[in-house]
DNA sequence: TTGTACGCGTTATCAT
DNA sequence: ATGATAACGCGTACAA
């Protein structure tokens, strides 16, 4: 089975290319008999056109570049299997590729896809992303470009987001409604906007409830897995007295604290109760089962994808666009990690 | 910040457009003198020559086509990020596509990646695939394939595995040695090649052992998730006094015994021992930890990719490829749901 | 109703 | 050392 073009049908056919194109695209001025002569022929020989001739032509390539910082945590996952659904659905393709959550690397990431010619991009910065030209490059280059979940102030583009700091505030709530008045913040580095907006929501909470912030029992871990989890539980169990509740701006170091917390014996969530962020399959296994902020990748992926192509079409039939900012609500899910009713 | 062809090199310049390229592309008969006036413009205006001119006359389009079953188990993510390291140093793109582990989309998603002129695919097989034509019109279509994990005889292609039988036997080993005489199994359907080597590799075990092979300790699940696993957890349950081991064809599932089983106040691993297959990390968490079969995604990704580029650079240099079949090496990873040691 | 001619941006070949 | 020309495959304004 060779590949044929336009060229091919033309020649068996006896009549010129531009005739067949254009019967091959319904055009009217085409008589019906020799559009059905050459639908056929195309249809025997299997034609189908070449997409990379008609994106040279076109100035379109179909394709969007998906960035995330990595493909570690289920999470973006969820997103990119979002982002595959409205992208097939609108006819378009999607190249991944992963920053590493490293700055050079995003930008490594985001000249390539520029130079592939995409038609835009969908961006999670990465944590340790602390300027943002080569972002604001992109969008000079007159790319439509998206960001999703992890954004910046500094980007004048569309985003998709959630609302940290009222997820934070709903998870700070739910443990102070359950009775607890001594809650730790497990969190990551501050460079991430996230976990600045988590802590605004945290502390906001604690002084609406009228409960002393005290610093002493925010702990920031190295990294966002396990094993950083079970080291952050050693320093809680030495402050076992001044906390009954935590959150926790992660599911995988929740995870770990609570590993590490059953085996020095510590009864959660009598003692400890304890809340994570993500909703990632694990939270059901762990014992007791994690109550978890989901945050509804699937659900991100889908409209940062959607919001990206109508920017797109908007750009090829040269109608303005106004930038948008959706937040993708959150939802609180109760598990046994935070049963229990005190008063 | 606009963008720039050769076209406006030459013009601001004053030259030819073939001057241009070939002075960009470090041509032997271009002055020193032309080369870096052109190349000190180029620099300044920021010029990235078009790839998508550049693929329409190379008739490559470096790009490869990724297609997986799905993209809920976290498998295949471990094996999307060895593709994408590699393609990365190779220079490709990679797009993402999935078949929903269903046949009709497989081909959709199979037309979609052809039609966009990749120059090389790598897909999984679902599970509902029973027929192969549309695999092999691929290969006739002389675009090279690679089909990873779930595989098919019926496809004359390169494949990158890993032993199933040899795993399983591993397992079912690991499972007699501990002491389990009665050793139940817990699988999928038998559409898939993976589990029947799987299912041939614990028979034999048990032959090879003198143990009787018994069929109706022999349970097939309805699919792969932590509920069917729950559901599978009664009837085992039900046979409880002919079942001391058993060997689950996947992670997910034997999560979902093990939950049920503890409930039922079997005691994993002193009544019970159970092992998975996979080594998600769920594996950890469970009580007790879950011993399993590593696959190693990762490097599946690696080397799958890694033949499917020397495969197109053969074709484009026009040389003979020789397909070749790869096996990724298993490793049985124990945890403390197989640590009795009877006698 | 059909065909001619050109352009998209690049590179290879052949003249000059 | 440089440039004119053609070609990759497609779509379309214009001519016939």
């Amino acid at each position: 089975m060779e590949k044929h073009s336009l060229k091919t049908i033309a020649q068996k056919l006896g009549i010129s290319v531009a005739t067949v194109s254009k019967a091959l695209n319904d055009y009217k001025d085409i008589s019906a008999a020799t559009k059905k002569k050459v639908k056929d022929l195309a249809e025997e020989l299997n034609f189908v056109p070449d997409s990379v001739a008609k994106s040279l032509r076109a100035k379109q390539s179909r394709l969007i570049g998906f960035i995330a910082p990595d493909l570690l945590h289920h999470f973006f996952f969820n997103i990119l299997s979002g982002v595959l659904k409205v992208a097939q659905e609108k006819d378009y393709y999607v190249i991944v590729a992963s920053s590493e959550d490293n700055m050079e690397n995003e930008i490594r990431q985001l000249h390539l896809l520029v130079n592939k010619r995409v038609d835009g991009i969908l961006l999670a910065l990465s944590d340790n992303t602390l300027d943002y030209g080569h972002v604001n490059n992109v969008l000079q280059n007159d790319t439509p470009l998206v960001l999703y979940d992890k954004v910046s102030k500094a980007v004048k583009c569309s985003k998709v987001v959630i609302n940290d700091r009222k997820a934070a505030q709903m998870a700070t709530q739910h443990l102070i409604d359950i009775g607890c008045h001594k809650i730790a913040e497990v969190r990551g580095h501050f460079n991430a906007l996230t976990a600045i907006d988590r802590f605004i929501g945290y502390r906001n909470t604690l002084r609406d409830n009228g409960i002393p912030y005290k610093r002493e029992i925010v702990f920031e871990a190295n990294g966002p897995t396990i094993n950083d989890g079970i080291a952050i539980a050693d320093r809680i169990f030495e402050h076992k007295d001044n906390i009954n509740g935590i959150l926790c701006h992660n599911d995988l170091l929740a995870i770990g604290i609570i590993i590490r917390l059953n085996e020095l014996g510590v009864k959660i969530p009598e003692e400890i109760a304890i809340l994570g962020f993500s909703d990632s399959p694990y939270t059901k296994i762990t014992q007791p089962s994690l109550t978890t902020i989901k945050q509804h990748g699937h659900e991100i992926g889908r409209k940062a994808c959607e919001i990206l192509i109508e920017e797109i079409e908007a750009k090829v039939e040269k109608r303005p666009f106004k930038l948008k900012t959706i937040e993708v609500p959150i939802e609180l899910i109760k598990r046994k990690s935070t049963s229990k009713s005190l008063t």
